[in-house]
RNA sequence: CGGGGUGUAGCUCAGCCUGGUAGAGUACUGCGUUCGGGACGCAGGAGUCGGAGGUUCGAAUCCUCUCACCCCGACCA
């Protein structure tokens, strides 16, 4: 490709709305452009990219016996209402309406849509297992999009969904699409790791999600060195405490605290270490009042609440609340004697000596303990976020925390959507028999930008060779007035074409400095630079993206030396 | 949805406080000089100052409303 017959529009400066790196970069390098909250234009350049990462992702599924095939983006309220989705979406969902004033949506996913193919066509345990893909736009509105691509609103993404007559098939498939992912994420060359996720309202026996490894991602990533542990935070628990607990002689004190409030306050007013304190939550579920323990440094992890089934739809409880039930501010609460029902993590219920607000505004109360001073928790659950140097729950280490963006997302669906639209199959038997499914999600858009987030330079970004929208840029010197410059370039550029080489030949009349710096900007791996100083000694300059300085190859070996360079990768 | 901020040329921003003919850099067009790391000179095109209403002889500037965008938050006492 010629620049002069391409389109590439690149920026000094980046636009003031991006904040993130892969953003600013990805519209300094004119990859996209923007045309309202969350939604971008893949402009020329940047649709290469993408066209890239989606031609990895189609091959591996390929590989793996998916079946590609092409769904609607609009689809009817109807199939939405059957699985009771319609309402509980929200308004994440963007509904539409068609002229005669019937109800639509914008596709933000496609269980529905394919569980109905699926219970149409298929009635024999024969035609099972199956697994259909397709690579399309969704729309989701999100409450907040942000960081270009990252969190658009319309964004590209692969959906699979798999069709078996049991769990051991189901569980078969799973396997093969963790397997696909990992060759996936690794064949385009990203820094990754799949981590055990919540399974949410869907349920289920499993789900991972594969996460790229950067500083800005919007997840933690909980992980054990010394094993192949690992969980998203929603997820992850820590090993439970065996220490026993050592009731001091002393008893417990009251202690004015006046104004300070939050545990980190507390210890340090009094000379504790936050390990030591306890905080309370007043939380409402089911019209009562609980007491949710936790140590003080520690934080509530709503997800692992809401699977206690009393709390299932707990929610805090307002200061009008607190001060009615326990005639005191938030800020002083503590278990000591309430007759309310005390919830505690597994770490608090072993703590001894501990500090905990006294239920009056003003005072804190130390060398509390349970048993002697305030009732035994009546339940002890996981209730928090692990922190880093948790231990391992398979005991094999110690935790460590980092931060990651979720690019794809397996599910066991099991029978929740079959059930739902009565999707089932005869088995050898005669018996109708519902349909278990799982389902596939990769964040095609999305990688670009979490793969620009893990790899760029001050000179721009820096693609691996997987998603390069070109593999090598030549850049002549003069082209326009030196004869034996063109000559050597046209013969190079045709003799690189013709070994099937992605290349783009910067034949623009513009300064060496302007192009040096758009091919480094737009993140070209390798780059050839052709001039008539080189020309003389029968020569031309080699440079990739990483390199720190060029090299120099001769003329006749520069398509074996570029076929080398880029076998490499 | 709550809080904060910003809307002036394609992009980055000044001007607004203290009302009086709309600016700079960059990008773009033409000519010339340059030509191995984002050149220089001269000339030029380009903005209903987000929108509506109001105050005023006069509004980018003051007031009211509205829209868009960005950031933070949306339960961690």
């Amino acid at each position: 490709m010629r620049v002069s017959n391409f389109f590439i529009s690149t920026l000094k400066e980046a636009p003031a709305e991006a904040e993130l790196v892969s953003h600013k970069l990805m519209l300094r390098a004119g990859l996209i452009k923007r045309l309202g909250s969350g939604l971008y234009t893949w402009m020329p350049l940047g649709l290469r990219v993408l066209r890239k990462v989606e031609n990895i992702v189609r091959e591996e599924m390929d590989g793996s016996g998916a079946i590609e095939l092409l769904m609607p983006a609009v689809q009817p309220a109807e199939l939405w209402q059957e699985t009771g989705r319609w309402d509980v979406f929200g308004p994440q969902m963007l509904k539409i309406k068609d002229r005669h004033q019937r109800d639509f949506c914008f596709g933000p996913t496609h269980e529905e849509v394919i569980t109905d193919i699926v219970r149409r066509e298929v009635k024999s345990y024969r035609r099972l297992p199956l697994i259909f893909y397709q690579i399309q736009t969704k729309f989701r509105d999100e409450i907040r999009p942000r960081f270009g691509v990252m969190r658009a609103r319309e964004f590209v993404m692969k959906d699979a969904y798999s069709f078996h007559t049991g769990v051991v098939s189901l569980e078969e498939t799973y396997r093969a699409m963790h397997d696909a992912y990992s060759r996936i994420f690794s064949r385009l060359g990203l820094r990754f790791r799949a981590v055990a996720a919540d399974t949410g309202a869907i349920g289920g026996s499993g789900s991972h999600e594969f996460h790229v490894l950067a500083d800005s991602g919007e997840d933690a990533i909980v992980f054990c060195p010394e094993s192949d542990y690992a969980a998203n935070i929603e997820m992850a628990e820590p090993l439970r405490p065996v220490q026993l607990r050592q009731t001091s002689d002393g008893g417990m004190q009251k202690i004015e605290t006046a104004v300070v409030k939050t545990c980190k306050e507390v210890a340090s007013f009094l000379n504790f270490s936050i390990h030591q304190t306890v905080k309370t939550l007043a939380v409402i579920a089911n019209g009562k009042m609980y007491l949710l323990l936790l140590r003080g440094d520690h934080h509530l992890n709503e997800t692992k609440v809401r699977k206690i089934p009393f709390l299932v739809d707990f929610r805090l409880a307002t200061e009008v609340e607190i001060l009615a039930e326990i005639h005191c501010l938030p800020g002083y609460i503590g278990p000591v004697d309430l007759v309310l029902p005390l919830v505690a993590d597994h770490t608090v219920a072993a703590m001894s000596n501990f500090v905990c607000g006294a239920n009056e505004e003003g005072y804190h109360l130390t060398n509390v303990n349970f048993g002697r001073d305030v009732k035994e928790p009546d339940h002890v659950f996981d209730i928090r976020n692990v922190v880093a140097g948790d231990l391992s729950p398979d005991g094999r280490g110690q935790l460590q925390i980092c931060r990651g963006i979720e690019v794809g997302h397996i599910f066991q669906l099991r029978t929740k959507y079959s059930e739902a639209m009565n999707a089932s199959y005869l088995d050898e038997s005669g018996q109708a028999r519902l349909i278990e499914m799982g389902c596939y999600g990769i964040g095609v858009s999305r990688i670009v930008a979490a793969a620009i987030e893990q790899s760029y330079d001050e000179n721009g970004i820096i693609f691996s060779a997987a998603m390069a929208p070109f593999q090598l840029a030549i850049v002549p010197i003069g082209l326009t007035k030196n004869a034996e410059v063109r000559s050597a370039v046209e013969a190079l550029y045709a003799e690189i074409t013709n070994a099937g080489i992605d290349v783009l030949l910067d034949d623009r009349d513009e300064r060496p400095g302007v192009m040096f710096s758009d091919m480094e900007l737009i993140g070209i791996p390798h780059r050839i630079v052709i001039g008539e100083r080189g020309l003389k000694e029968g020569s031309v300059e080699y440079r990739g993206r990483r390199d720190e300085k060029s090299r120099i190859v001769s003329l006749q070996d520069t398509i074996d030396f570029i076929k080398m360079r880029i076998g490499e990768d």
